[in-house]
DNA sequence: CTAGGGGTAAAT
DNA sequence: ATTTACCCCTAG
């Protein structure tokens, strides 16, 4: 009975989130019968899109398929549903609004077909936390390698890299981020269910000194982040679909500049820090001296 | 037609 | 063993 199985490629994901988007969720025949996706979807029927789109809302809650829902734990939460905002629920923000845009980019000579000419890319603190949880790397991840992720994945505007540095410290200052020796690492979360403060202190945490070295970074509770990027992921399919377009012409150029740009821009943080602490001893001894100066001159 | 509970079986 | 696509059924 069972059919033989045709996964969902990305572009009827895509399709789909799009049209949910567009029309909301559970306008599923609406979504079908739309000219911009009948194409991609006319394998699918209004109840394969239903649910196709309860099992990627499921999975994205983490908290594993329907079956483990029923045979498992079951909590309350009856899953937040978030209509036609696939945005909606994002981490605590603050109040600035840095939002980063692809850039419009008309590729020459070639007839690439971008869904949508509005596609934003979402907030850049959730692409600096799937950048250092897609690197992976023990310790965390450096200001140069999350440029360099970055920059492959999505489609920076010019002034991305002065973004980036100040939502890094940003991040840092507000605990976000746990900054080691120059390398960002995601600070745990404290799940927003269930247990509320438990005291999970950011740098308070025991260093589990260097037993076999086997989960570095796996301790943080990655639900709430993973679903996030899970979603990020597949709203800008098209867009790293429209990057790569691009990047064949310019990834070299760009890749040269933005390496040697990352470079600097690490080389000026550094010097930054040296700089006010010169700074701040130099005033006080000018001060000093001033005081000495005036007295002697009084 | 949709939501959603429930299920089966193919992939992984 | 879990995930996932697809199916079935029923109540709105």
């Amino acid at each position: 009975m069972g059919a033989p199985k045709q996964k969902w490629t990305a572009e009827e994901e895509a399709a789909l989130k799009a049209g949910v988007v567009k029309h909301g969720a559970g306008k599923w025949r609406t979504i079908l019968k739309d000219p911009e996706f009948s194409n991609v979807l006319s394998l699918r029927s209004n109840v394969d899109l239903k649910d196709k789109w309860r099992n990627m809302n499921v999975t994205a809650h983490g908290y594993g398929s329907r079956h483990r829902c029923r045979l498992a734990v079951r909590r309350n939460q009856p899953v937040l549903k978030h209509d036609d905002n696939p945005m909606a629920l994002s981490m605590v923000v603050q109040s600035d609004e840095e939002i980063v845009d692809a850039k419009p980019l008309a590729v020459s000579g070639r007839t690439l077909q971008i869904v949508g000419p509005k596609r934003s890319i979402p907030r850049l603190e959730i692409i600096i936390m799937e950048a250092i949880s897609n690197l992976k790397e023990p310790g965390g991840s450096n200001k140069t390698n999350i440029t360099t992720y970055i920059e492959e994945q999505y489609l920076p505007p010019p002034n991305f890299k002065r973004q980036l540095s100040e939502k890094l410290k940003n991040l840092t200052a507000s605990g976000k981020l746990i900054k080691v020796k120059r390398k960002y690492r995601i600070a745990p979360r404290l799940t927003s269910e269930g247990r509320s403060s438990s005291l999970l202190l950011l740098e308070g945490r025991p260093r589990h000194s260097s037993r076999t070295d086997k989960d570095d970074i796996k301790i943080l509770s990655r639900s709430q982040i993973d679903a996030e990027l899970a979603k990020i992921r597949n709203m800008t399919a098209q867009e790293a679909a429209a990057f790569a377009a691009r990047a064949v012409a310019e990834a070299e150029a760009a890749m040269a500049e933005a390496e040697e740009a990352a470079k600097e821009a690490e080389a000026a943080e550094a010097d930054a820090e040296a700089a006010q602490a010169f700074a701040e001893a130099a005033m006080l001894t000018l001060k000093g001296r001033n005081s000495s100066n005036m007295m002697v001159n009084a």
